[in-house]
DNA sequence: GTGAAAGCGCTAACAT
DNA sequence: ATGTTAGCGCTTTCAC
């Protein structure tokens, strides 16, 4: 199928190519008469201007880059949620890459992405150590770039998260003022600063309350059901005195509960727990999950409209935008 | 920052541009020193070839649509992983298209990609009822387009699917052969093909163990964990002698659990429960959920491979790939 | 082996 | 009010 191009418009409509091209435009200096003559030949061929041409003149391709790691993480999926919305309102698309095969081809992604002549580019992974030479770069060069929840130290990114502090801090309350002294806390893994941040929170809240820190209370756990089931068996061999548990994300939570259970603890009334993110199925467990709420869609859209602000006027100041969290109580966390 | 171009290449290496085009492309006929030369030059500038130019030369773009109702639906998300890692493989790049919070936005998405001159598509939403015109349409005019679990009555469409007919029976059948006579079933919303086919092997299922279907037997829900509680609550209400469900999927699964668990009735002794999709989730649910695994990435990794190879190759002849799913046997089957 | 010219589909400046 | 010309960055004839 041949491609109906301004020209053949034209030709049709009787016009030059050029008048065409000022209806399509909406520009002034065209006869009510062309205007319409010219729609309706429009009309009849179903012609669709190309966006392609149009990147090439304009040079802007009205097209985001998206790099994401982890597509099944909760977090990060209803991010890109949020931000597509709002990229369609302002009329851009998102490229889709993600590295959750292999997060070595990132630099390459990003070398696509720019020949591509993306607008510019949204970082939704988690910020892990060492990893961000290739960015760093980019930034340098001056294209537009906003992340979430990914920081690079000693670098001013643009940057949308959420206060992983004062989540960590509102979990560990919640437990603390239910009367328990002897929490543990099962971490997501080292190197990564959510988990470092919501750790600070479980500390600052501890010693707020005048509890002692024990570090064989901690455990680590990758953030899945698995690693929070062998986390939480450890835990409970070593220190089976806890009365009380914060979990770092909602699947190691689960995966505890599950260890609890085999292990004869009653929920809440022997170990209390809270968990973090409040994924839909938190609502579902046995005791339900008391947890910490993020504004995650939210967090996609900010970090959208931002990079589109920095698309569209270069000289826009940088911004870091950090939301706040909010404890949902629900069962687990005992009264 | 202005972009280096393949001008600024030619006249920093001395040669024409043509030339230095040829290098980029490996064309013969170019001294290797001048090669050599043209090499060196394009990486003291950092020159990157314009896919947008490239792009208008060869009416190709290398970029698919992708079009997604729900993102947050572990199957889709799954689907589009596996679709990602194989454009990445063929040089592709998919531009999302989310129609999440309006389907009726999805002619709107439609013309918006083939505007920007997407290769293809991929439709990687759920089929339900009377929502294909727009996409008939374009697969008239020869848009390589591909579905995952998406049928237009009447319309030959490439599609990658599982057997949902037959993942109904396997379910079913579990439960029949661990004794169970009186089986429920929460089915997913009317017109939708898959809760269709699920239901159809589960009356199958019945028919082959000759066990008499009851209509009262069955309830619908959307395909949430709210809507299984709730038609759990209603089915429990109706119809309390049963001894056994089949969820068709595993939220609603873990829904009806907990609606269980609240009548008091104990799994998987009192109520046997299998499940469908193989959340991760659903290993650690107590007990354990028996359900149905689909292999998702497979079908989003066929459904790519279709599409790009319908669009490297227009004659292509049409096909349709149907996956076979696989019954997880867990505890909540009973035995 | 290399350069000059044309054209992909479009917009923008400058005619008329 | 409309047409002509040039050019976005590239590839592809076709000369030389």
């Amino acid at each position: 199928m041949e491609r109906v191009t301004i020209r053949d418009v034209a030709a049709a409509a009787g016009v030059s190519y050029q008048t065409v091209s000022r209806v399509l435009n909406d520009k002034p200096d065209v006869a009510d008469e062309t205007r319409r003559r010219v729609w309706q030949v429009i009309e009849e061929l179903g012609y669709q201007p190309s966006a392609v041409a149009r990147s090439l003149v304009f040079k802007k391709t009205h097209t985001l880059g998206l790099i994401t790691a982890d597509f099944s993480d909760y977090f990060f999926t209803q991010v890109i949620i949020g931000a597509e919305v709002e990229a369609r309102r302002s009329g851009y698309f998102f490229l889709l890459g993600s590295t959750e095969r292999n997060p070595a081809d990132e630099p390459e992604y990003l070398r696509l992405l720019t020949e591509r002549q993306v607008d510019g580019i949204l970082f939704a992974r988690p910020s892990t150590e060492g990893d961000s030479e290739h960015l760093v770069s980019l930034v340098r060069q001056g294209v537009p770039l906003v992340t979430t929840a990914y920081y690079i130290p000693g670098e001013e990114l643009m940057v949308v998260d959420v206060d992983n502090l004062e989540g960590g801090l509102q979990a560990t309350n919640c437990l603390i003022q239910a009367g328990h002294r002897r929490i543990g806390m099962i971490s997501g893994p080292a190197s990564w600063k959510s988990a470092d941040d919501r750790a600070r929170g479980y500390r600052l809240a501890l010693e707020q309350a005048g509890v002692a820190l024990n570090e064989s209370f901690i455990e680590r756990a990758d953030w899945s059901l698995q690693g929070g089931y062998e986390a939480m068996k450890r835990l409970l061999n070593r220190v089976p005195e806890l009365t009380a548990l914060f979990a770092q994300n909602d699947w190691i939570a689960i995966g505890a509960m599950k260890a609890l259970r085999e292990a004869g603890r009653r929920l809440p009334d022997d170990v209390a727990i809270v968990g973090y993110d409040d994924l839909p199925v938190a609502a579902y467990t046995d005791p339900p999950l008391t947890t910490i709420h993020q504004p995650m869609q939210e967090v996609g859209q900010l970090a959208a409209r931002l990079l589109i602000q920095s698309v569209e006027d270069p000289d826009m100041e940088r911004e870091e935008v950090l939301l706040k969290p909010e404890l949902v109580r629900r069962g687990s966390c005992g009264s």
